[in-house]
DNA sequence: CTCTCCCT
């Protein structure tokens, strides 16, 4: 009796009764084998085949070998499988267990799911993006085509109610688990200490004073053998084997590390968070858990998936504890204090908030949805990522411009490749030779795959002479994708490494720059390459693969090319210029996004083109790239004064004379080598074109230049913070006895008073007020500092002057 | 020993 099957007849009335079901159920509840069965034997409840999602190859294979075993059959009778790479399918297969990624093609092609009563999603907590596409498909299917099919939803840890929530309001069915106790040592760890130093440490004691075999958990293969290293350095017991463990190693490497250790002997196996969930290590009775793992992060504005190394969510580190209590009691080393935990998040971000998404939308494109609104999905996809997603689609021509399929794009959507890597496949299929594409695809999509070289050619080589397991499976999804790529009659000899890769990622073309290795890319960003490496010689290269680096990025693996190729994606620009002699000539520019391939001078403009590339210009840097003046300025700015107590006045907001520009500024282009050619007075002469001519004078009466004032003018300041404002020296006003007014009486001048050095007095909107008023106390003071000037007592009645009186008198 | 992991 496994714990599940307490919760069996509550699971399947769940399932009579609705549409959508939640199981949760934490691991080694049994879940993933009893559940299926139990749905098919329920009685008249199951009429078609039962879907089973993994979300990997090894768990579905395994899962149905377990199910048939469990009726007394191989794979392929009433219990069958389907991933990427095998199939055991029959004529009589009612349960078929799937990867993720299978069921989003099955759906995509048969949207009612003929024959299909049941889809189960196990796993769900993982929250992979091809699981949460499959249950949005599945259950937009299940309203609008098949309201019999049943869903299941299988999850370990995850908010169930959200899960229910997205679900209708589905049932919730809990069932216990079952695993032996762990207990917790929270090591601490010194932040001056490195990692791999802290790590070897507690390796080595937990050799010491434990018995059964070690599990570590570190992020990546870097350290993964650097550890290995101290520790081998360091032990003294040669019944002990260190053994590396990771996805990229060879198959017969990773079993090494899986099996259980021969009677007598023990293992410390040094693995990354592929021992979390995919593979079960025989007889692990500790584990050490350094609290970090490498993730993927996906940066929309360079189209580049870089790895960054983060602290392990609760549910990671709360499942890497779990791995020491499978089979027996266990203990865990935490290289955290136990308050630090207290820090970690709740889950790993779900995978459609940090990956490429242009699948995900040529899926959706395929499916008829233009965005993801709609869709039942917990998490939807950002906003930022999903229209880069359809902007990388549109340019490899998958999109039109009205956002819809194309024949292409459905060509590529039935390609069980990434979007720009179906395009590339597509692309050499095109031209004649489908097999180099869908080998390509396979290198890029593989890593180490026909060994380590940086470029591609020898990569493809070295994948042809592979005798590997690994490379016989990546030749067998060669052939199906070369197929699957079309056929073309023409050959063409086009079609090199190095322009497949760049119609695929265009933004990888790169140019060398000055220095040996140093190189631009079309994006804009700068790479590098090992100057030693025979590729640093190329001009040209067709990048495929790109490490993150923080200013500059790494070339893994590229192409040469040949920028003849290159022709047809390249852009022509033409624009004015001013040679260094002053003359203005017509420059072509050839380029490739950031790269300049070709500047050269193609003639001189002819007028009309001149008039245009000037109005071009005006357009493109506003109106402050001419020449204001005081006098154009000026007038402008009492324009505005103006219009903004009468908008009958003609409106001078840039907008407005950009606008109105075909009656002032365009006329003036005519026959002017460039805009700064054109001088403050005939800038100030176009401007009074927009006044009609009967207002010509009443500019001048409601809002004029300067200020009469006894002695002569002074000029008013439109653009003044407050209004209209004069300067003046406060002697060059006595004899004034009403405060100046503009624009017909209505607004007061703003005067700031100035001292005889021209030093602010005050600022006054009231001048009789301030005869009678402060000017007592300003008059005191200024005949203490200028003795030889006039003060009169009542300056109302005074004369204007600006001289001090004759020294001596 | 620059490159977490999975998948069509």
């Amino acid at each position: 009796m496994l714990p599940i099957h307490a919760v069996l007849d509550d699971l399947i009335a769940a399932v009579r009764q609705n549409p959508a079901v939640v199981l949760a159920a934490p691991p080694g509840a049994g879940k993933t084998t009893v559940v299926p069965l139990a749905l098919l034997q329920a009685d008249g409840l199951i009429q078609g085949r039962i879907l089973v999602l993994e979300p990997r190859r090894l768990a579905a294979r395994a899962a149905a070998e377990r199910m048939a075993a469990m009726l007394g059959e191989t794979p392929g009778q009433t219990v069958g499988y389907r991933t990427r790479l095998a199939s055991r399918i029959g004529p009589g297969t009612r349960i078929e267990v799937i990867t993720e990624g299978v069921f989003t093609r099955l759906i995509l092609d048969d949207p009612a799911l003929e024959g299909v009563s049941a889809v189960l999603f196990d796993e769900f907590h993982e929250r992979s993006l091809d699981a949460d596409l499959g249950l949005a498909l599945a259950r937009d299917s299940q309203a609008l085509l098949r309201e019999d099919l049943k869903l299941i939803v299988m999850s370990a840890t995850l908010d169930m109610e959200g899960v229910s929530r997205l679900l209708g309001g589905a049932p919730v069915v809990q069932a216990e688990g079952r695993a032996y106790p762990v207990e917790t040592i929270y090591v601490g760890r010194n932040p001056v200490e490195r990692l791999e130093e802290a790590m070897a440490r507690a390796c080595l004691a937990a050799l010491r004073d434990e018995t059964g075999s070690i599990l570590g958990f570190l992020p990546g293969q870097g350290e993964i053998h650097r550890v290995a290293g101290l520790v081998r350095d360091r032990l003294r017991d040669a019944n002990v084997d260190v053994v590396p463990l990771y996805g990229a190693l060879d198959k017969a490497e990773q079993d090494r590390a899986i099996e259980r250790s021969p009677a007598g002997r023990r293992k410390l196996v040094l693995a990354t968070s592929v021992a979390e969930t995919s593979l079960t290590i025989e007889g692990v009775r500790v584990v050490i858990d350094a609290g970090l793992s490498r993730v993927p992060r996906f940066e929309p504005s360079s189209g580049l998936t870089r790895l960054v190394t983060v602290r392990v969510s609760r549910s990671s580190a709360e499942q890497r504890r779990g791995r020491a209590g499978r089979t027996e009691p266990g203990v865990c080393y935490r290289l955290w204090d136990e308050e630090a935990t207290r820090g970690l998040v709740a889950h790993q971000r779900p995978e459609i908030l940090e990956a490429d998404l242009t699948g995900l939308a040529l899926d959706l494109a395929r499916w008829g949805a233009r965005s993801a609104d709609g869709l039942a999905l917990l998490d939807p996809p950002p906003a930022g990522a999903f229209v880069e997603a359809r902007g990388v689609l549109t340019r490899l021509g998958a999109l039109d411009d009205a956002g819809g399929l194309t024949a292409h794009g459905r060509h590529l959507a039935g390609l069980p490749l990434a979007p720009r890597l179906a395009h590339l496949v597509a692309r050499a299929a095109h031209g004649g030779d489908g097999m180099l594409g869908a080998k390509i695809a396979a290198i890029l999509s593989e890593p180490g795959l026909g060994g380590r070289d940086v470029d591609l050619g020898e990569r493809l080589r070295g994948l042809d002479r592979d005798r590997s397991s690994r490379a016989a499976d990546a030749r067998k999804l060669v052939e199906r994708w070369a197929r699957a790529g079309g056929r073309s009659a023409k050959a063409s000899d086009e079609i090199t490494p190095g322009t497949l890769i760049a119609a695929a990622f265009p933004e990888r073309v790169a140019k060398a720059r000055g220095k040996p290795g140093e190189y631009l890319l079309a994006s804009g960003r700068g790479a590098f390459l090992d100057p030693t490496d025979p590729l640093a010689a190329e001009p040209w290269l067709a990048v495929a693969d790109l490490g993150g680096g923080e200013a500059r990025d790494s070339i893994r693996l590229a192409a040469t090319l040949d920028p003849a190729t290159l022709e047809p994606m390249m852009t022509t620009e033409r624009r004015l210029s001013r040679e260094p002699s002053g003359r203005r000539v017509m420059r072509e520019a050839r380029r490739l996004g950031a790269i300049v391939v070709e500047d050269r001078v193609v003639g001189t403009p002819d007028r009309g083109e001149l008039v245009a590339l000037l109005r071009a210009e005006v357009v493109e840097i506003g109106l402050d790239g001419l020449r204001w003046g005081e006098r154009a300025a000026g007038l402008r700015a009492r324009l505005a004064f103006l219009h903004a107590i009468d908008p009958s006045w003609p409106d001078v907001s840039d907008p407005a004379l950009i606008a109105q520009a075909e009656r002032w500024l365009w006329p003036l282009l005519d026959g002017v080598q460039s805009l700064d050619r054109i001088d403050d007075h005939a800038l100030e002469q176009a401007l009074r074109c927009l006044i009609p001519w009967d207002r010509q004078r009443l500019l001048e009466d409601l809002a004029p230049a300067r200020l009469i004032t006894p002695l002569g003018s002074a000029a008013i300041d439109y653009t003044a913070e407050g209004g209209p404002r004069v300067e003046i020296r406060v002697q060059e006003l006595f004899g004034v006895t009403t405060h100046p007014m503009i624009a017909g009486g209505r607004v007061p001048l703003t005067l700031a008073l100035l001292s005889p050095a021209r030093r602010p007095i005050q600022v006054t909107a009231d001048l009789p007020g301030f005869w009678k008023g402060s000017w007592a106390a300003v008059r005191a003071e200024m005949r203490g500092r200028y003795p030889r000037h006039p003060w009169p007592e009542n300056p109302a009645e005074a004369e204007a002057t600006t001289r001090a009186k004759p020294r001596g008198t």
